[in-house]
Order: structure tokens, then C-alpha cells, then sequence
DNA sequence: TTGTAAGCGTTATCAC
DNA sequence: GTGATAACGCTTACAA
């Protein structure tokens, strides 16, 4: 009957009415990588679940942007609010307290939420990797990070490292650190230049798709991996256990994250107390041939 | 001073009293795909400028999915909707058509749109490919696809392919071609049957993620590329310049796509009469060492 | 049980 | 101009 006459219900009306939505608004650095994509195919489906709609900005990794975006958002009136990482201006979070209604961080977990988290400990995560590569024997470890700016996780994971390394007592040269964009082309450049310049560096930790990159890099350089230089990624892309050699990496849970995320949003807005405010889904060291 | 008092509109009040509002509404096969991904991230960027937000749905490749969503979506009141390819079922182009609002088909270009569409011709795209071999010698082509229900891009591809391969009256065994989910794993297991079962097959037709699995195949079992068998892909991901060898493939705009549609989209909500219904961006060959 | 009216926050209309 | 008022479509509370 519904169908046959073409009636279409209002939702805007109906959330008027009720002051509520069936809307979650999610601000993103990007859309376009993998990790990024995979949380919001999580959050995705659990919102499915209970037919709400997923609203997706990006910020750019701009704080300031993601500050505008919230401001703007808050007006759809969302009934709950998914952010990457616990790093937000003032205001950010100033908004995010007032706006009476969940808010996830995703993918950090170090910080008190403002009010809820789901992730891993990026610090742990690659504390507990340099150890195991300083327990495998290296000495000289460099680092290749995306820029740390608007990027908690990152600046997470390298005090990770740097703190594994000066408990061990490593020497860490300045030009061990490269920062390269997140693009193939630019871990290319960055392992090159390492390479050529550093080729006291033994292993290089850094993200899969740069590590991706740096073992092509190297074969294409005849720099044998892990022999002449072994590389750690972060993500677990799929792609990272084909490679030749199959990349060591940290395994993270983008999916579930976002699908837990997700969850948490439904169950509080059905009214159930929240049993705990930071939910670690944990990481798990994927070793593989790419280190020795 | 708004900011000092705290207040934020209320856009659910404002789109029901003008009848309109800044959301516009897009449901892709899958978030998890970079070529989805990056056409949404043209499409969030586009939209960006004049203050609009996506509401975006993923209809897992399943057209009746696509046909509830999209009567749960027009709920919302969109501005505007995008969808990906142009097959849809009746109802899904009857409710379109009743919607409204303007909307745009991406990523293939072959039929009239139901409204207005951007993207390329998949069949040009992989007849030219194939003619492109087929001219450099190449006679007996196989031919590896994501699976054809609710994908006309890919059921288009394989025509382009098929009238290519009848034209120049060469043979198509049904054993050279396979299905691969769009996954490195289906992909290794797809090149791997192949290079087994038909070693008279000469060179491989496939989308970029399935190549990648290849040439690591390809690599693994000492099967040398392009000379033991060359390997094209489709979409040219940003990884496929830096393989060994670099990827035969063709490039599509996907983000282009994504900005477009956004502009086509926007500009008749001002009210622009739309100069033409089909934006076609073209597609192009990129020939690299995968291929002789 | 069925029906009617008030209210949600904004825009637009129409007096003044 | 400025300010009151109806209207948008739905929910809910209350009256019949």
C-alpha cells in the first residue's frame, strides 16, 4: 500500500518531533586509506543493525577543520558523534561534551575519552615491536612516520619507539627519521634516501604501506630484505603476508574497531549503561620473513 | 557570541520548513574499496564547498539492498543521490525517478541515465585494451573478474573483452577465465589455477588488486612477467607503477569522478540547467612492462 | 479505540 | 523595516 502510493516518510520531521535521528556523523582524516575505510565499513554495518545512516566528513588531518566540520555537524543534530584519535582543540571538545549524545574516538586509547574510545595502544603497540626487534638482535633502528601533526597515533607509536630504544641504551641518529606522506611514492623516496645515506640502519619500523614501498624500493636497489635491511609495517594490510619477502606487521582490527564503535553508539543510545568507557581490542605482532 | 551562548541550529527544523536540505546521499558497493574510497572522496571534497554532507551506505554488490536503502535514505530528504553503475532494479530507477532531486550514476556511461551520469565506457576501456594486445601479438587471453551479479562495470569489461577477441576471430576457452573476489588471496588462488591448468594462456586481463596477486604469484612460482605471462589490471592503483614489473593497466579518475559528480550535482540545485546528462572522463591505457 | 491538538525549530508570509 | 503567525510532517498527550 505503502509502495503503491508513493509515500515516503519524513524523517526530518520525525526527528524534530522526537529530537532525536537515526544519523551518527563521522569526521575522518580521509576517506581514501585502508584503515580509514575499513573502521567506517565496520561502523557501517553495526549501524545497519538498528537502520542508522552514517554522515562522513573529512578533516584533512586539519584539528582546526575537524573543529569546523564538528560545529557543523552538531546542527544535523547526530545522534551520536565517531572521531579518529583523543587529539582535539579545546573547542572540539568543549562541543563534544555539550552535545548530549555518544561520542567514540577511534584507534588511541592512551587518553581518558572524552567519552567513550575504541582502539589499541599505539604506543604499546610499537614499544612491544621494538623490543622484539632489539630481542632479535638489532641495534640500529630507523624510523619512517607519516607527519606527526593532527596525528596522535603516530606521535604515539614513535614515543613508543623511542622509548624502547633508550631503555636498551640504542643510539638513535636524527637521520634514521624520515617522514614521508602517506604514498607509495613517497616511502620510495624516504627508504631511498635512507638507504643511500644510512646504510648503517639495520631495520626500518614504520606503516605498511610505506613498508610496502620500502621492500619494493629495496628490490628494485638489490638491497636484500631482511638481510641488508629489514622492514616493519603497522596495519596489516592483505597484501603485506604476499609480498617477497611477507612483511612483519602489526595487526590491528580496523573492522571490529569500527564495528564495536558502532555498537557502543546503539547500546547507549537503547539506554544501556556503558559498561566501560575505553574498549582495547589490542594489537598482535605479525612476524613474518621481512625480519629475521 | 553564537559560540558564547552555545547555540546550534537546527537543520532538521530548517530542511523541513524549505523543504530541502544539505545532505546528499550515496550508497557504493563497498567503503572498503580504494576505487569507491577515492570516487567518495571527490564527492565529500566537492561537496564541501557549498556546505553539503554525504550520507553514505554500502549495499554490499546486492541490488535489492541497494533498492531498501535507497527507500530508506529518501526518508532523509537528500539533495541529491549518487549511485554507482546503471543497473539498478525497476523499482530502485522508479523511486529515482519520483525523488526529485538530482541524481548521478558514476563509474559507467554505456546506457541513458536515469538522470544524469559521470564516468567511462568499461566496455571501450577493455576493448581497447584488448585490441592493444591483441596487436602486440598476444593471441591467447584469459580473463579474471570480480563476479558479475549487481557489477555492470565488470560484466561491460568482459563484453569489451569478448567483442575484442570475436573481431579478430581468436579463441576464449571457458578455462581462461575466472572468478576472483576482490581480494589478494582470490587472486593468487585465481592466477595460481590459471598458470597450472592453461599454461597456454599468454596474458591475463583483470582489475588492478587481482593483478598485484598475480605478479606475487607469478614471482613465487618463478613464472617470469611479462614473458612467461603478462598481466594487465584496471583502475591504476597508485602501487601498480612501482611493481616488478610495473602494471599494464587503465586509469580512471576515480576522485575526478567523485569531484564531478559533486559539481553536477550542486550546480542544479542552483539551478543550472544541466548542459548535458553524460559526463564522459575518459579512461586511459597505460602500457608498462607487464605486457610486452 | 479513535481522533484532535499542541509542539518540535526554522522559514516565509503577511500585516502593521 | 519589524514583528507576529502559519506552515513544514511527524509524535505524543489528551479528549472524546
Amino acid at each position: 500500500m505503502i509502495e503503491r502510493t508513493g509515500y515516503v516518510p519524513n524523517l526530518l520531521a520525525k526527528g524534530l518531533s522526537e529530537n532525536r535521528t537515526n544519523i551518527v556523523a563521522a569526521i575522518v582524516p580521509t576517506i581514501s586509506h585502508s584503515i580509514f575505510a575499513d573502521v567506517l565499513s565496520g561502523l557501517s554495518d553495526a549501524l545497519e543493525v538498528r537502520n542508522h545512516r552514517l554522515l562522513i566528513s573529512n578533516s584533512g588531518y586539519c584539528l582546526e577543520r575537524e573543529e569546523t566540520l564538528l560545529g557543523e555537524l552538531l546542527a544535523q543534530r547526530p545522534a551520536g558523534i565517531v572521531l579518529i584519535g583523543q587529539d582535539h582543540t579545546q573547542q572540539t571538545v568543549d562541543m563534544l561534551r555539550r552535545a548530549g549524545v555518544p561520542v567514540v574516538e577511534l584507534l588511541e586509547i592512551d587518553k581518558q575519552p572524552v567519552d567513550m574510545c575504541v582502539g589499541f595502544s599505539n604506543y604499546q603497540a610499537v614499544y612491544q615491536l621494538t623490543r622484539g626487534l632489539i630481542a632479535r638482535g638489532y641495534r640500529n633502528i630507523g624510523f619512517i612516520a607519516a607527519p606527526f601533526e593532527a596525528n596522535d597515533r603516530v606521535r604515539r607509536r614513535h614515543a613508543g619507539y623511542a622509548d624502547a630504544m633508550a631503555e636498551a641504551k640504542l643510539r638513535t641518529e636524527p637521520g634514521w627519521h624520515r617522514v614521508a606522506g602517506f604514498s607509495y611514492k613517497e616511502g620510495a623516496r624516504a627508504f631511498g634516501e635512507l638507504i643511500r645515506e644510512h646504510d648503517e640502519v639495520e631495520v626500518v619500523v614504520t606503516n605498511d604501506l610505506l613498508a610496502v614501498a620500502g621492500i619494493l624500493e629495496c628490490q628494485r636497489h638489490g638491497v636484500r630484505v631482511p638481510d641488508d635491511l629489514a622492514i616493519c609495517g603497522f596495519e596489516d594490510m592483505e597484501i603485506t603476508a604476499m609480498l617477497h619477502p611477507p612483511l612483519t606487521t602489526v595487526r590491528i582490527r580496523r573492522y571490529e574497531i569500527g564495528r564495536l564503535a558502532g555498537q557502543l553508539i546503539l547500546d547507549r543510545l537503547a539506554g544501556a549503561e556503558t559498561a566501560q568507557d575505553t574498549i582495547d581490542v589490542g594489537f598482535e605482532l605479525i612476524w613474518r620473513q621481512s625480519t629475521r
